[in-house]
DNA sequence: GGGCCCGCAGGG
DNA sequence: CCCTGCGGGCCC
């Protein structure tokens, strides 16, 4: 079977297991009016570049978190969102904020500042005050905001689910349709080389196995249990394979549930398994910003 | 564009 | 100290 055909395979396998997961009400509002007005005035002025007011909403620059020296009685501050159109449930637990204690020692530049964080990463659901559609430039700028703490690690795992996840379409046959996608795990990747020829890379093609050993993987599978909710956030690397990706750096669009977890055989040379989970957009969040820039050529 | 290197977060 | 990880920058 040739690489395409498979990849087709995969893909319809993937996308019909996200529409079995159940009506979810969220999928009208995932292409709302606006947006389906955007495009058809899009189409009609046939402009590459859209008006500036339909720029505004995705590169909202991500605020900087002026580091309060975190004052030992008094930096608590109110855990709510009040005035949020968001919904939550109650077994939502989103953890109580504390300002973050750094247990490393750090390595400080010439007039840098210690605390580059307001929040620590490791707790589930929003960051408070940073809003969905968030927008970084980097990973690192995207860390230091508290909301996904790996620079490159795709997963940020937890005890009770993963914090975090990032999409950034390494994977040829994920699925992304805004209000669910499916994401692959981490893992069976060469990372090192050999002996003779060492790598000390930080991401590879994949050259054997993933499983639910992997830790990464192994929080994902919580979250099915759990039903944490999950941090997602979309990288332009996805922006070949799905409209959703932003079209320059990383973009926060807020909680996701796993849904499921399975292995399948992956699309890589070798075919060798990997872990996959279907996500689902946790209602009442704002809508995700559709990008129909000019140049896509790969629509199936 | 690809290849290579290497900093950092995070955990064992 | 070690290891991993869907980065990013540099060089070519």
């Amino acid at each position: 079977m040739s690489y395409a055909e498979e990849r087709e395979q995969n893909i319809a396998r993937n996308r019909a297991l996200l529409d079995g997961l159940g009506i979810n009400p969220l999928r009208p509002k995932c292409e709302p009016k606006e947006n389906l007005r955007k495009k058809v005035a899009a189409k009609k002025r046939k402009s590459p570049l859209p008006e500036s007011d339909e720029l505004e909403e995705p590169l909202k620059k991500a605020p900087r978190i002026a580091d309060d020296n975190n004052e030992p009685g008094g930096a608590r501050r109110s855990s709510r969102l009040a005035g949020k159109t968001v919904d939550y449930k109650q077994e939502q637990d989103r953890g109580v904020p504390e300002p973050i204690t750094f247990k490393r020692s750090q390595k400080l530049k010439v007039g840098q500042v210690k605390s580059k964080r307001t929040y620590d990463p490791h707790m589930y659901g929003h960051i408070p005050d940073v809003e969905v559609g968030t927008w970084w430039a980097t990973r690192e700028d995207c860390s230091n905001a508290s909301v996904h703490g790996p620079w490159v690690s795709g997963i940020a795992p937890g005890p009770d689910g993963a914090y975090s996840i990032a999409l950034s379409g390494g994977y040829d046959d994920d699925v992304d349709e805004g209000y669910a996608f499916t994401f692959t795990g981490s893992g069976g990747r060469d990372l090192r080389g050999t002996k003779t020829a060492p790598k000390n890379l930080r991401t590879a093609p994949q050259s054997s196995h993933q499983s639910f050993e992997d830790r990464n993987n192994a929080a994902l599978q919580r979250s099915v249990d759990t039903q944490k909710p999950v941090r997602v956030i979309r990288g332009f690397k996805g922006k070949a394979r799905s409209k959703y990706a932003p079209s320059e750096g990383y973009r926060y669009d807020g909680l996701y549930f796993v849904k499921k977890a399975w292995i399948e055989k992956g699309l890589n040379k070798g075919g060798f398994l990997v872990c996959k989970f279907a996500f689902m957009r946790m209602p009442g969040q704002e809508d995700i910003p559709v990008n129909d820039g000019g140049d896509d050529e790969s629509d199936e």
